[in-house]
RNA sequence: GGGGUAGUAGCUCAGUUGGAUAGAGCACCUGAUUUCUAAUCCGGCGGUCGGGGGUUCGAAUCCCUCCUACCCUACCA
């Protein structure tokens, strides 16, 4: 009973902790504050330090003694002077100066343990972390493939890192709305339905629909251009859908159809699921009043026979004008996207809008953005805020965009199945003994989750090469690393007798040896990887914490043994184990990575 | 011409927005396995952070300039 009021009593103190860059901050701030100095210009700058200073670090008595041309020294011994003062910091960390003003936090052992009886559940980790994106609606526009096409590698990066990034904001709190963007209305139409009516292999488009509509696309486009006839007649095709001819829309809503489904078995695949498809057709009648709205705020003019927006206060953008209605009378995506930015805001009252496209678009988006934030501000709407999330390309071994043999773009369905297909064998190799259905379950995971953790270990911003040595390899910041690393402790679970996982806190001694405590420190930063991802929206900043974290577990594993006598030991190992799984999965999670019991 | 993104070890990549002696993995050299999964771990080798200037206590990071690659730059998305 008494042990448990205590427990209870930690879980309260420890509750501010959950964040400690953000605890230390606030003490800094009022150790400034204590200390006399002109808060106006002081700003801790915490970070987590060298392990060879501390755990944390402050770094704010620096730059303040810069701008007030003083002594950093002198300004960092005021500081830890009040800060050594405040209980609440002198209980759970010894501090020391070095160097021209560095303030160096180093946590005693029982901190970290405490940190992790307080924190020692899914729930209390997304708890703690649930108050960073509170309020915010979110619709998340990522994928975007068009219709009647197969994806292909150009499509992994935006579904990958789009899901990455909705599943962190959801965990931290955001409502998020997952809308698929396709390109599901334009001029491809006319040959694929003139194809389509022609040369229609029933059977295939069964079996494969999104195959065989390309197949017919491709065919009617060569054969148009091959023959003038046949090029009137995929004319006309398109004239008459873009008339709303009832027959046509019917052929175009069965080719959407056909075409989603397809999609949706990728997406299955991935472990994806949206919850709209809203397509450029979707905003096609939206048009007109995108058209009136920018003429009627004084945003549009005529230019060169098109309606353009200029941004006269912008260096390019003054001169490169942003197309919303082509000279031909046409909309085009930019029409589209702003009819879309409405949307969004009049029906979903999204906060916050995030597209995920590769980084040509970037002019475009900017220039939405800035028109959104013109045309908003004009009609008296609130503006959601805006962030266009790029991404580089995806090369091969010599550098160049990644193609297959015969030089096409490599099927995005080829890929993921060659990838099980080597995880498989590999696999197969290590466990002969497992029986086929896990075999192919754990290949399933393996080959998925390397190809996407490949796209997300790497900043988004950068180019990457795709190597199948690489990102199926067990060394290295990679899938199987890590989820080898989770199954590891999953076989320790197995090898305890569960009666002994209880009380484990009461239990545990401190921590003793330098993996314990390197393992310790690295669960805590969690917390911080996590802010730093959601707040950069690079996945890439979690994968490199788990990476270290699952590093921090190996080399822990190898030199610490769990399972032994001592019962002290034996509990605070055990915990660090419970808490690492904690962590890891929580973190894969959130990349869109399932997790194994073996592998 | 204007703009953007990038250039870090032989290769593939990090580097928390100006912090301490620039870090990982591969490759190469070494050591650890009667073991809770060695699909692992410990150690070593390896650097003019594209070049040159500048800003300051302090620069891979900020400013200027040049070089290289890719991308955008009026009606594709």
């Amino acid at each position: 009973m008494l042990a448990r009021s205590i427990a209870l009593l930690y879980r309260h103190l420890m509750e501010e902790w959950f964040d400690v860059a953000k605890r230390i901050e606030t003490s800094a701030l009022a150790a400034a504050q204590q200390a006399g100095l002109d808060t106006e210009a002081f700003s801790a700058d915490v970070r987590p330090a060298d392990p060879r200073f501390g755990d944390m670090q402050v770094n704010g008595a620096l730059p303040y003694a810069k701008r007030l041309k003083t002594n950093p020294r002198e300004i960092a011994q005021k500081l830890v002077a009040a800060l050594e003062s405040d209980d609440a910091v002198s209980t759970v960390a010894d501090l020391s100066i070095a160097g021209p003003g560095f303030i160096n936090f180093r946590f005693k052992p029982e901190f970290f343990l405490n940190w992790l009886n307080a924190f020692s559940s899914e729930d209390a980790f997304r708890k703690s972390a649930s108050r960073l994106y509170a309020c915010e609606r979110v619709v998340v526009d990522y994928g975007s493939p068009n219709t009647a096409k197969q994806m292909h590698v150009g499509h992994i990066r935006s579904i990958v890192i789009g899901e990455a990034i909705c599943r962190l904001l959801e965990y931290c709190g955001a409502e998020v709305t997952r809308d698929n963007h396709i390109g599901d209305w334009g001029t491809p139409y006319g040959k694929l339905f003139y194809a389509y009516k022609v040369h229609l292999d029933a059977e295939a488009l069964k079996n494969d629909p999104l195959g065989e509509l390309e197949r017919l696309y491709k065919l009617g486009s060569n054969l148009a251009n091959e023959d003038e006839s046949v090029l009137e007649e995929c004319r006309q095709e398109l004239v008459q859908l873009q008339a709303g001819e009832t027959e046509s829309i019917a052929l175009w809503k069965r080719v959407n159809e056909l075409s989603i489904q397809g999609l949706t078995e990728v997406y299955d695949q991935l472990d994806v699921t949206y919850d709209y498809y809203l397509g450029e057709s979707f905003y096609r009648d939206q048009v007109a009043a995108v058209y009136r709205e920018l003429e009627d705020c004084g945003l549009a003019e005529e230019s060169k026979g098109a309606l353009v927006v200029f941004h006269p206060e912008h260096k390019r953008y003054a001169e490169q004008p942003f197309i919303i209605r082509k000279s031909d009378g046409a909309s085009n995506y930019a029409t589209t996207d702003l009819a879309t930015m409405l949307y969004r805001h009049e029906h979903f009252k999204a906060t916050r809008v995030i597209v995920v496209t590769d980084d040509r678009q970037k002019d475009h988006f900017e220039q939405l953005d800035l028109t959104t934030a013109k045309w908003f501000e004009k009609t008296g709407r609130k503006r959601p805020i805006f962030n266009h999330v790029m991404f580089g390309k995806i090369n091969g071994d010599d550098g160049k965009p990644i193609k297959s043999r015969s030089g096409d773009p490599i099927r995005l369905k080829a890929l993921i199945n060659e990838a099980v297909e080597r995880a498989y064998a590999i696999v197969k190799e290590k466990n002969p003994d497992f029986p086929e259905d896990e075999l192919e379950n754990i290949a399933q995971t393996v080959g998925v989750s390397s190809i996407k953790y490949a796209d997300l270990s790497t900043n988004r911003t950068s180019d990457y090469i795709f190597s199948w040595d690489k990102l199926l390899a067990f060394e290295g910041n990679t899938a199987p690393y890590l989820l080898y690393a989770a199954s590891r402790i999953q076989s320790i679970f197995r090898k305890i007798d569960p009666t002994e996982l209880t009380d484990l806190e009461s239990k545990a001694s401190p921590f003793e040896t330098d993996e314990e405590m390197t393992l310790a420190r690295k669960i805590l930063e969690f917390v911080g990887a996590l802010q730093v991802t959601i707040e950069t929206l690079r996945p890439h900043m979690l994968s490199t914490y788990l990476y270290e974290l699952s590093g921090a577990f190996s080399g822990f594993y190898n030199a610490n043994k769990v399972i032994v006598e001592d019962p002290g030991q034996k509990a605070r190992r055990i915990i660090l184990c419970q808490r690492t799984l904690l962590a890891l999965e929580a973190g894969l999670s959130l990349l869109g990575i399932k997790t194994l019991k073996r592998m």
